[in-house]
DNA sequence: TACCTTA
DNA sequence: TAAGGTAACCCATAT
DNA sequence: ATATGG
């Protein structure tokens, strides 16, 4: 049977865009659509727009859903609507990367009509392309650990945080990992910045080698937390909050504060995919714990000598 | 998803 | 006309 | 040099 007129034209933001194919299933073990994407996105602009700001994008679209090929993209193709925002990257070889910068509405529309389900900021902004805002402690569960490991990991990271003065803020990543935020004043390289994310793995690792690795080989982590530092590498980037997962369920990037993670006692700490697409009104319901962290952008001054011995300006000297 | 290239 | 291809990185680290 | 992982 085929569905009649697939396709409707809205006004998103003064800004016409015809949506096509929103009957095609995205998430077909969840049933949900690329209407129901692009509603996802309409609905949580306000709480993921601000994460978004001058921050060029890396995209992943899967337009026959998540069961089939994806790509990625970086380079704002030539038939996007030229109302979109685009920041020019050109590399030492010459070539020329738009990247893409998501600033409203429309343009969150216009992606997911895209099918682009994932959505990843760079850590810097077009302001300080080379110094980015936030470091990240992306912990990833090996085989054989479980998620309480990575919350048992996570805790220690905010302790150890609260030693050195600083403040993190946690997310889900929705896959089955958690992305603790170091908000940073703009003045630390992404070597640094990775650097720094090194030091506190290699601290954790110290403190819990049973359950915590820096090991890059994947054979080597067992059931243990990968403490991931090299994600802060310029050019990585980490999905956006309140980005949805391309997995079965269509689990969400989301937010949580550290008392919804480690829970004492008898109740049941927040899971990684608590919160999926379909819970738009729920994670609506909920503050907007990251937003915060761009008014309080923290120095490593004090705490750089500990990790970046020798480092200065970078380069070998011969 | 949309476009381009090739058969 | 239709099928097939393309749409991104790259470097820190280990061996 | 080459492989690996994310
Ligand atoms: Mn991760
Ligand atoms: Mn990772």
């Amino acid at each position: 049977m085929k569905m009649k007129a697939d396709r409707h034209t809205v006004l998103v933001g003064g800004k016409r865009l015809e949506l096509s194919r929103l009957n095609k299933v995205l998430w077909p073990e969840a049933g949900l659509t690329k209407a129901d994407l692009i509603a996802y996105y309409w609905q949580i602009a306000p709480r993921l727009l601000p994460h978004l700001y001058k921050r060029p994008l890396t995209l992943t679209r899967y337009p026959d859903g998540i069961e089939e090929g994806m790509f990625y993209q970086k380079d704002t193709p030539s038939y996007a609507p030229d109302w979109l925002k685009t920041y020019r990257v050109v590399s030492d070889d010459s070539r020329e990367i738009r990247y893409l910068l998501a600033e409203d509405e429309a343009t969150l529309v216009w992606l997911a009509n895209q099918a682009a389900i994932e959505l990843h900021p760079w850590m810097s902004t077009t302001d300080h392309p080379d110094y980015p805002s936030y470091a990240v402690v992306d912990l990833d569960p090996a085989t054989g650990a479980e998620f309480g490991d990575v919350v048992e990991i996570a805790g220690l990271v905010r302790v150890l945080l609260q030693e050195l003065g600083l403040k993190g803020y946690p997310k889900l990543s929705g896959a089955s990992g958690i992305h603790i935020y170091i908000p940073l004043w703009p003045r630390y390289p992404y070597r640094l910045t990775s650097r720094f994310v090194g030091y506190l793995g290699e601290l954790i690792v110290k403190a819990y080698p049973q359950k915590a690795t820096n090991e890059r080989l994947v054979a080597k982590r067992d059931g243990k937390v990968y403490i991931d530092h090299l994600q802060n590498l310029p050019g990585k980037t980490i999905v956006a909050p309140y980005v949805p997962r391309p997995l079965p369920h269509a689990p969400v990037s989301v937010p949580v504060e550290w008392e919804e993670l480690i829970v004492t006692g008898s109740g049941r700490g927040v899971q990684p995919h608590d919160f999926t697409l379909a819970d738009i009104k729920v994670i609506l319901a909920r503050p907007p714990l990251f937003e915060q962290m761009y008014q309080a952008p923290q120095s490593l001054d004090k705490i750089m000598p500990l990790f970046a011995a020798g480092e200065k300006e970078g380069q070998k000297v011969h």
